[in-house]
DNA sequence: GCCAACGTTGGC
DNA sequence: GCCAACGTTGGC
């Protein structure tokens, strides 16, 4: 079982959202090394933290498993939709998305600056300068030592 | 709102 | 295939 790191503008889809939802399609991924990872490496059952990207705190705020493979994202066809790309071939789509299912909320949240702050962490691909992936692998014993901050 | 970092696009 | 221009991400 592998670990994530997703983010997820609070304003536009948060945690509490995914709570409400309990589980939902992670769409609007245009990132080829995201969409890449979701073909490729996740596999259902991994565990994902849910973090809030763009924000006042940035900060890691949830858990969320992955319920499915990768499938198309139907908002790349949808001429309505923000997320709409006309380039993409219905009958070989560009992208793709997962279904994530909500676990739990942490029991605090678990910000960016706390996170660059530890001495552990230093490796931390979210710590990194100029990191934009939306969707980042993290390693077992980084998770469990942002879960041991919680 | 600013801007650094990075990805994508398209002319050549 | 190079690279300048442009767009986006996301912390601050």
């Amino acid at each position: 079982m592998a670990y994530w790191l997703m983010k997820s503008e609070p304003d536009v889809y948060g945690i509490d959202d995914l709570k409400r939802d309990k589980q939902e399609p992670w769409d609007g991924i245009r990132n080829y090394q995201v969409r890449n990872m979701f073909r490729d490496q996740m596999q259902i059952g991994d565990i994902a933290f849910f973090y809030h990207s763009n924000c006042k705190i940035p900060a890691i705020t949830g858990l969320m498993t992955i319920v499915s493979g990768a499938y198309p994202d139907i908002t790349q066809f949808d001429p309505e939709s923000k997320y709409f790309d006309g380039k993409s071939d219905p009958k070989n789509p560009r992208w793709l998305l997962v279904d994530v299912k909500y676990k739990r909320k942490l029991k605090r949240e678990i910000s960016l600056k706390e996170l660059k702050a530890h001495e552990q962490l230093q490796d931390f691909r979210l710590n990194q300068k100029g990191n934009r992936l939306s969707v980042i692998p993290v390693g077992k014993k980084e998770w469990d030592l942002i879960l041991d901050l919680e």
